[in-house]
DNA sequence: GATCGAGTGAACACTCATGTTCAGAAGTGT
DNA sequence: ACACTTCTGAACATGAGTGTTCACTCGATC
């Protein structure tokens, strides 16, 4: 059982069960305590090892999307970015919901990191005329997010193809639902 | 220490660290653990009570806020839900983040039962030409949830005034953040 | 085949929340 | 003043998760 398995196969059981015990990780991982002790010293550890490896995917995620080319649609590129974090949402779902993780000083400055290219993306849509200007950017960067985010509920609750997502998503984020 | 007081007070210990003990929140409430213990026999009770007070007033800000009366305007229904909805941002951000309590019959059924106001409102709007037909109605209740949520999460930032809110979550939602 | 590393299961001490009990204090009503 | 109720602080047993250690097994590597 590889390193991610086990992220993956832990992000997994705590998010369906926040209070999950290491002995419920380890024997769904596949894995004897023992080993998950290893690697992992304190549950704290294993916490922030989960929240650091959703940011490098999200991270991934927004770089590998390419936001940042300056000629390109905005439209295009917002698209882009909800369709790549539509796969991250059972880890984002746990970065929400895990609380405790407020005082590790790395995991709050790539929070506050994680944004930035959706915001430069914001910014600048709304120069070019494509964003409304009058709403503020973090405004419109959480109603992103929170979209993004309804979606996956959506979808977790097996309402909502996931390939249907991010059409829905981007009407609905740039139209509204008023005719 | 009344009743209400102290599932108010149960509800911002509890939101603000998930895990604390009901020692914690006795002391916050100004109560005893053993008076604590007497009203609710465990913490699942604590807990069922604390989402039963949570539905009873959302119940409550969904009856006043009239969102019944067939000739009024959808939209002003919709601002009124969203105003009425802001001051409970605490407690149903505490339903949503407790989890454990999907068991509880009660509970699941007041959840199925909380959105049907908002969402036969939304429903008349499609039939009235005023919102999106196209989309489907759960999807736009969602979205309309979401951006509740949205806002409730900016005003415990501090970055959105509360009186703001109701006018920007319209405005956001009805007509999106494009151009 | 010997050696090394990784993983395993079992046992252990420790901490902490929980739920319970009880005798006494504080307050309320008559 | 008395009876009654409620609240309190303290103590207790219990259970569960945690972190640690250790002897053992297994597989790969040399």
């Amino acid at each position: 059982m590889s390193v991610h398995s086990i992220l993956d196969v832990a992000i997994k059981v705590l998010l369906a069960d926040p209070s999950a015990s290491l002995g419920d990780v380890a024997k769904a991982a596949g894995v004897s305590r023992t080993t998950l002790h290893k690697r992992y010293a304190t549950r704290h550890d294993l916490l922030v090892a989960l929240a650091h490896d959703a940011y490098d995917r999200v991270d991934k995620a927004m770089t590998d999307a390419q936001l940042d080319v300056p000629g390109e649609d905005v439209v295009a590129g917002l698209e882009r970015a909800i369709t790549a974090l539509i796969p991250l949402g059972p880890r984002i779902e746990f970065m929400y919901r895990q609380i405790g993780l407020d005082d590790v000083p790395d995991l709050v400055t790539r929070y506050e990191q994680s944004g930035e290219h959706l915001l430069r993306l914001i910014q600048r849509g709304q120069e070019a005329g494509k964003l409304r200007a009058d709403l503020p950017d973090w405004w419109i960067l959480a109603t992103l997010e929170g979209s993004f985010y309804t979606a996956w509920e959506a979808i977790s609750f097996g309402r909502l193809a996931p390939l249907d997502a991010p059409k829905l998503v981007m009407t609905t984020v740039m139209r509204g639902i008023g005719t």
